[in-house]
DNA sequence: GTCCTCCATGTAATCGATTACATCACCATA
DNA sequence: TATGGTGATGTAATCGATTACATGGAGGAC
């Protein structure tokens, strides 16, 4: 490929020039840009940003670390980092931790090497001794969706406790009374939250809070499958069952369907996290959506703050409660 | 951040051997492995892979363009592509194109002057110049769902005429004629493809194939649900709707909900492209399903052959029909 | 005419790794 | 004891850009 030089032979000029046109510096005078312009063209010249990095120490790349690449809820966040970065001038590196500590740890220290400018994680687990380095280093970096308690990491999540609080008087205004929660991980900020979120509004509402009916799942399909059965095997099952993530729910249907039971009439199903393809399932789902690409967004101009030196505040978005029909009373 | 120079003199080597054992180079003695190691360590050193990419011309890293992110069929492929590449010691950029022509080109200029080592990319439109160009550069290419008809690169796609065929005899035997199919656009090599087979099934089982009864849409959302009701609104509506991919048949769904009408009572509905929530909704969608993340994996198989100087053989897999009961004789 | 300023452009060091080639110590062999 | 081979390590060029500093010519002030 044609390098910097071979533009710089073919228009007369020293490298320096080029490299002044190329970055756009006004004290090139215009006949000499043109020429060196249709050098470049002729060459087929294409800058290498690998040689560019190295000297400048920038890369005007961000790393995205996911937990999990399947979610519909992790596409759209990514949707939302790739839109604003890309407005700003920034390519977006995307690894797939796969909810697992060790492919998270594979990627922070891909990223690093790739000398990223930025890093947003949505950390998968308590804190790794990798994590916990790179937030020493310094390096701009955000937490997206999930935190890390006692790490000074700026973040971007929703808030769903004002949500679920309405969730639970609805369902008790449906007449509603045993209440189960498939839960996240414990493990997960979100999955602590959530569950806690649970714990008080049930408690406002004057519920009874069941052991039997906590369970902790991993925000995947099957263990929503699985914590679904477990719950409709008891001696009382609960009426509702509410899933911490959209998967969950998804692996709950699941259950349901091949039961044969029918929603609301047998359980009522609510879900946190919204997905497009509720409104077609029958019934449609009740769900609490969050802003899911605004936190995209959101983080991405925080992070960029990080990289320009400014240290930005972390920022907490609402989520809010989206009522359809799989909660109505029973037989209703 | 340390540099190999520092790790070398924290060592008391040079920085020659600090590279060897970086590269796992076998000359080097153990206890000088060792000290190489805890100076590594002692420093937190990182090695840069800017640096390294520049001296060794290879930047073990692929690119990917997909046609649009909010669509699960891509979200699936990119995780097929992530997964071969990371087994091979490869990271992945993923850039969305939007199913714009520009924004595809934008990334395949970011993408080259990254310098990746091989490209997958779902070609947005018809070709582009630049995409031509890189064609004729002989840079590691594969086209992955899609093709380009005129140029000489390999592929990876899914082949779904037999699946197509499969379909339409079923829906004759469940007393369906009048058929209308809402494809994708004819600028996309699955949009013709899909058309054609389609017409063809028709042909071969001696059913109609009206001029009204076919439009064309973009593979999104929206056009899905303009087709259905445009389809909806004729004098004599389709039996049938067939849909071209899983976001068209999202807004078909859409319409046909919204006007409250039955499926299949007064409209059947199939998907070409499976998506998991289609078991869920009422009544489950008839698909046809693509081995989407093998797709994805089979392309970077291919790819990596190129990178290694090999050139190799484009791949069709087979689609096939999942049968659900979403086009059941009608008032059956 | 001389000198100074300013502007466009050129020269060469630099970023952090890899690697061809050089070097040096050690040992075996004649 | 000289010779040569071998194996570990070092020296320095190199990848392709950016950029501080140098240079040289044009034009204005005196």
């Amino acid at each position: 490929m044609a390098r910097i030089k071979d533009v710089a032979a073919h228009a007369g000029v020293s490298v320096a020039t080029v490299s002044r046109v190329l970055n756009d510096n006004p004290s090139v005078t215009e006949e000499t840009r043109d020429r060196v312009y249709a050098a470049m063209k002729e060459l087929r010249y294409v800058p290498n940003a690998v040689a560019r990095s190295l000297r400048t120490e920038a890369t005007r790349t961000l790393g995205l670390i996911i937990g999990d690449i399947l979610n519909p809820f992790f596409t759209e966040l990514a949707r939302g980092v790739e839109d604003e970065a890309r407005q700003a001038g920034y390519t977006v590196i995307i690894g797939n931790a796969d909810e697992r500590a060790e492919e998270q740890d594979h990627y922070v220290r891909t990223l690093v090497e790739q000398r990223v400018d930025g890093l947003l994680i949505c950390p998968t687990a308590e804190v790794t001794p990798l994590v916990e380095e790179l937030v020493r280093t310094g390096r701009p970096l955000v937490f997206l969706d999930r935190t890390i308690s006692g790490l000074d990491v700026p973040s971007v999540r929703a808030d769903g406790a004002t949500a679920i609080a309405e969730l639970v008087a609805h369902l008790k205004s449906r007449g509603h009374r045993r209440i189960a929660f498939a839960s996240g991980p414990a493990t997960l900020s979100t999955g602590r939250e959530r569950t806690e979120a649970f714990a008080a509004a049930m408690a406002e509402a004057g519920l009874d809070l069941r052991a039997e009916y906590m369970a902790a799942g991993d925000f995947r399909e099957g263990s929503g499958r699985a914590i679904t059965a477990r719950l409709l095997d008891l001696p009382e099952p609960p009426e509702v069952i509410f899933f911490g993530d959209n998967l969950m729910t998804l692996g709950g249907l699941d259950e349901i369907r091949a039961r044969g039971l029918s929603i609301p009439g047998d359980v009522a199903v609510a879900s946190f996290d919204d997905v497009t393809w509720f409104v077609h399932v029958d019934p449609p789902i009740t769900a609490i959506a969050q802003p899911t690409a605004e936190m995209g967004r959101t983080a991405v101009r925080l992070l960029l703050q990080g990289v320009a030196g400014r240290s930005g505040q972390s920022v907490v978005l609402p989520a809010e409660l989206v009522v359809r029909r799989s909660c109505e009373r029973k037989g209703a």
